[in-house]
DNA sequence: CAAAATCTGATGTACGTTCATCAGAATGGA
DNA sequence: TCCATTCTGATGAACGTACATCAGATTTTG
């Protein structure tokens, strides 16, 4: 019925969890010793090493990284590398940012934001091998799935920095972990809600940002998977690149709206939500179309309470950004990640449960 | 293009986060004298209490909570009152406890778990009553919406211990704050998602566990409210209380469903989706009736791969079990809490996507 | 077997805070 | 003005770890 965690005892004999102290005294040797152990240090035979790692087994010995790091003065310094220019998720990926350093600094964590221009593999690369490796332990960014990024990845990883990719991945890279939503599966979902949104028989506008980008491909790809098996009334046309740009989308998708008369449903995967609004208002008022669009925006916010869209696929960036600082900051500690519990969900919003 | 944070030197005129030190020299006092402000020890005139004041508002002063704990070789003891039984989703939040623990325990916080019998009032008030108040610093309960809890929770915050409403809230408490999803919004959910899946009028049949518990209580005022609104072609029954027991949810939604053959849709807002399962099964094969319930238990994840249910509505256990753990530390250590940041919010569930 | 090389122990300081103690200063009242 | 009260300062030990230094022990090498 009750369950408690703890044990061991101090150098005192108090109970509380074991120190360095009681490891040497464990281990039969000096707290020197455990201590050039513990942080790798030389002067340490193999034999005597092994006797320490037992005592720590043994005791289940875990340094308390609070008194570590206050001794060592240490700093976590983080860099969050986005991309510039005005689109909404970037934004609120920003903000995440900032807001969340408030708090962090209580830890010792400081974040620093880098924002380079989007689609631009070779800029993000620039960006990377700029960054001051002696300064830093950890970067995490939004990843243009370009060459030149991986081979910045693979420096940084080879100097010792630890690395995340955010909101897009890439995924042959060095890069330890992928912090953001999976987006296959949100093209899925996509997918499913659209296809019960449109009963009857048409065509299907895809507007997405860039096929440089990863996760646009793979919600892409995710989205006409089902499409094609589920819902077969139904035809995906090939992709408009609005760039992340409203103006960009609002005038290409008029443009498709206008040549097609059988579309039925939009899926904007990427972002300029503002400029799907757009192009649907100038539309003459025919038929319904059925829409679906990424990241709960301002703009999309409005449009879900007014009908024009149906639902949003929503990831949360302030839980990305979080998560990704404590996995950083594990990554570092040299600690375990709890990856269950870093799993980024998707959130879907309708009109009946906008936040 | 870049932001940092930090700031302030050192008592050694080095750059970093200002400490008690450069409040002293800054406020010409002390460090005895500060500390005696920081941490309210009396002694201390009100214009010295405010010159010091005034130096750390000055300098930007944070304390160093790891250096603090530390020093006052403080351990967070925080309980979490469950309510017993076999439904799935308490396990899940026990679970989630428990793996919670093992993280926490690196930042000095420990987790005690303890067991109450479900939908008893008396028996939680007991509990908190039991509670060894001059051990534990935080309490997270699942609330029972009962008098004798509301009491109980006013004894235990009188006494300085914190305490939180988990998934279940008792809104006229002293309860600080409560950690779950809005329930109202859950049902509101619920009904868009359902009406959308049924197109034909007839009765919906809603079961719930007890209207003791205010989450179940909100998920059905939510959604009978849109039902009512948005969906004139459907009806609500009056609702089944299963007691979250899948026998029970069993035995009385077969009997329901056997003496009303225009049920066309099932909202069930607790626990016993196996129970769902099982009365849906029993049923010879008459026309589909859509299914929406809520927690993405092992049941439900298979009867939504198998077509029975059409959407889950879930909350992330692991989620509300570290918010809650963190914003009880803020509570203990009088920092503020973020709210914005702690919200939980609704994972829907399809076919599609699921994780 | 002695000298050189390597390993280990003892000790002290530091990190930023808490807490206790004691002496001394400022204040208030008589 | 003097004494009793408050207030304030100085100091030192502690929390658990990191890191440096030096002396002494042990092992390896020639």
């Amino acid at each position: 019925m009750t369950r408690e965690l703890g044990g061991g005892r101090t150098a005192s004999g108090v109970v509380g969890r074991p120190t360095v102290h009681d490891v040497a005294r464990e281990a039969g040797v000096s707290l020197a010793t455990v201590d050039r152990v513990l942080n790798e240090r030389p002067g340490v035979r193999k034999v005597t090493a092994q006797r320490v790692a037992d005592a720590m087994e043994r005791l289940g010995y875990q340094r308390d990284m609070a008194a570590a790091n206050l001794s060592k003065r240490r700093h976590y310094r983080l860099v969050f590398i986005l991309a510039a220019g005005t689109n909404s998720f970037m934004h609120m990926l920003r903000d995440a940012v900032s807001g969340t350093a408030s708090f962090t600094s209580a830890d010792r964590i400081e974040l620093e934001t880098i924002l380079v221009p989007p689609f631009d593999g070779p800029a993000l690369a620039a960006a990377l091998d700029r960054l001051d490796t002696s300064r830093i332990e950890g970067v995490a960014m939004v990843a243009t799935d370009a060459p030149e990024v991986r081979d910045a990845i693979a420096r940084l990883v080879a100097k010792g920095i630890h690395v995340l990719t955010l909101v897009s991945d890439a995924p042959t890279s060095k890069r330890a972990k992928f912090v953001g939503v999976d987006n296959v599966v949100a093209g899925r979902t996509a997918a499913g809600l659209l296809g019960r949104c449109c009963p009857l028989p048409g065509r299907i506008a895809i507007v997405m940002g860039s096929s440089l980008l990863r996760d646009h491909v793979e919600r892409r790809l995710g989205f006409e998977t089902v499409i094609a098996r589920e819902y077969p009334h139904l035809t995906c046309l090939s992709p408009i690149e609005g760039r992340d740009d409203s103006e960009t989308v609002a005038r290409l998708l008029s443009a498709r709206l206008a040549a097609d008369p059988e579309i039925v449903g939009i899926y904007s995967l990427g972002a300029g939500n503002g400029g799907i609004v757009q192009a649907l208002r100038q539309r003459q008022g025919q038929r319904r179309i059925s829409v679906v669009v990424h990241e709960l925006t301002r703009s999309a916010r409005t449009a879900l309470i007014d009908g024009t869209f149906d639902a949003v696929i929503n990831q949360d960036a302030g839980h990305e950004v979080r998560s990704a600082v404590r996995i950083l900051k594990s990554l570092i500690d040299g600690r375990p990640t709890f990856d269950a519990q870093e799993k980024i969900s998707i959130d879907i919003f309708m009109r009946d449960n906008l936040p």
